[in-house]
DNA sequence: ATTTTTATGCAAATCGTTTTGCTAAGCTCC
DNA sequence: GGAGCTTAGCAAAACGATTTGCATAAAAAT
């Protein structure tokens, strides 16, 4: 009883193979009177056209994949599943209406693992500079788009998620909420959205005219790491009324370092982060965030990798990211621009 | 220059494409100069096997899909994102561990648009009983696991993820710190975990000699709905001292109810909930919850369908879901099993 | 009455592998 | 100097579709 074939089903229809393909794919014309009767026929049969086979023949597998190097911890564990995740949900179903399936790539220690199956193209998000994925199918000719542009690597076509206005954006709203002594927690890495934060907190200090106070961080342990840094930091440099948290994980460890300190949010220490998830909107009080639009980020991603696919170039801007102010930031009884 | 082909790189070789194609897999003996000749070659040349090719051939993929029906909006909104994208990124891993990528199926209206692209095989994340999914994946005759059994389908492989135990876990955690009164939030539908829950709770409730309040919840607006409905429930049943609530969203919208209602959480009013997520983790007060050891059901799915793959039958137990007691469901100051 | 067009369908080549026989040469062992 | 064995390699048949070029008959145009 093994699957039926197109010919089991043309034998049975009395056609040839060919004719049961047009009858299906409609690139050319049959008989309505033959085509209903195959219809019906692979219907009872239980004929479902091996994509395989097609695949083989068209070059198109009809799948792409979502790839991440972030450390599988920070990928996949609680701290930044929400962000990968979010782009993976929303990356499904926009590929899903296009009549696509999407491929979840973790992270892996070695990048020769991934040769399993291969795919139409790939999303990569926020690839580092060097990345080996981006290596790895750039070997393999596999089409390639990034959400997040690629340090070093301008002709990566990219989905833009302008890191550096979400950075400035946050910066200024806490200048605007009085705050004079911010502090930056920045993941440690190479991703364009890391540059790019502490290009803008730096060029935003001086601006201010402040002693700079940027802590690189790694993002394994980001909330305990945080949390760590921050005690220590609040209590040798007190002044801080500010801080600047990359990512939502940070941000929670701030906020556990504030209580620890006695320091009351907002009243006296103001706390900002970038991705808008669970974290930021369940921390108490709740975080000041930026909405990045991800489920567009997502659907441009998969326009962009189709086009890309077919042989055209092309970049996108991610639509400009809002401010989300909350409780965290927001000076009690004020409006968000006084 | 496109992609040199098995037989570009045996006529460089000077050997025939058998040749290559066993230097490769190993399946039979070639002599090492041949091969080191033909590793060195491929390498010059970008050489990557087609796994499409390899597919048809074999007729394995490589690609196994983890589709849940859940409602869209439940499964890949803020809500549920948590349930189904943890399983997601375990089971990314475990197949990845294993040479396989994980395909991703959101729900979709219409059940016939999962043609693209073919699978070795399918995780289903909590379907339904008569779930569409099921019969689309029968249909196709590619071997099904389910992550929770399916109601009606005992011969459908599984992993048990023993909703029974942990609603009467959660529920004999309530009697045991004092609730006389408990209500239940159970996602209307027919899952087994809800249908599980349903009678866990029923048998519960002639258990202690209590009127039973079962809410059966649309899933979709889960937190709103639940919010709703509690704060009329507490209004006209204001004896209620105990609420389960079988998914965390649903218990999220009973803490608002309760501070609405003025109900001390959890002095007044202590609330339990199924799946320990980010919302049970960083509610206010933090709520019990119960541990599903959810990557390791993702491991038994993944091993189980690869089993099944292979034309191996068999069931799996997930490991005894574990109480998280937390303060929404603790007499403060004693213990948990006082 | 001949040519042209349209409708319908078929045979065969193709996509890039894996796998199964088969061959031919080199060895060993009496 | 065969019989038997190992080694190294090749040719060809799958796998299941799509696509191209051709054939036939009926309809339409000249």
């Amino acid at each position: 009883m093994r699957k039926p074939t197109i010919s089991d089903l043309a034998r049975a229809a009395g056609v040839s193979v060919t004719t049961v393909s047009h009858a299906f794919s409609g690139r050319r014309h049959v008989d309505p009177d033959t085509r209903d009767r195959i219809q019906r026929l692979a219907d009872q049969l239980g004929y479902h056209p091996s994509s395989t086979a097609r695949a083989l023949r068209s070059g198109r597998t009809g799948i792409i994949a979502l790839a991440s190097s972030m450390p599988f911890a920070v990928a996949a564990g609680p701290s930044r599943l929400g962000f990968l995740m979010e782009i993976a949900a929303s990356a499904a179903m926009s590929a899903l209406t296009r009549d696509l399936a999407l491929c979840l790539i973790p992270p892996h220690p070695s990048a020769q693992s991934y040769s399993a199956a291969s795919f139409d193209g790939v999303i990569l998000v926020e690839p580092m500079r060097d990345d080996p994925l981006v290596a790895h199918f750039e070997a393999r000719k596999t089409p390639i788009v990034s959400i997040g542009t690629v340090a070093g690597r301008p002709d990566i076509p990219a989905v833009d998620i302008r890191s550096r206005q979400t950075a400035e954006m946050l910066l200024d709203h806490l200048a605007g909420q009085g705050c004079r002594q911010v502090a930056a927690l920045i993941g440690a890495g190479s991703r364009t959205s890391q540059i790019e934060s502490i290009e803008a907190y730096e060029a935003f200090a001086a601006r201010q005219r402040i002693r700079p106070r940027l802590l690189l961080l790694d993002e394994e342990e980001a909330e305990e790491t945080a949390y760590g840094q921050m005690c220590d930091l609040l209590h040798s440099d007190p002044e801080i009324d500010g801080i600047f948290a990359a990512i939502d994980a940070f941000a929670t460890g701030a906020v556990r370092a504030a209580r620890q300190r006695g320091r009351a949010i907002p009243q006296s220490l103001r706390i900002v982060t970038r991705y808008d998830g669970l974290r930021a909107k369940l921390s108490q009080p709740p975080l000041t965030a930026v909405d990045l639009h991800l489920p567009a980020v997502a659907e441009k991603a998969v326009t962009l990798l189709l086009n890309q696919i077919d042989g055209h170039k092309g970049a996108e801007m991610a639509d400009l990211p809002e401010l989300v102010a909350r409780t965290s930031s927001l000076t009690p009884g004020a409006d968000d621009r006084p």
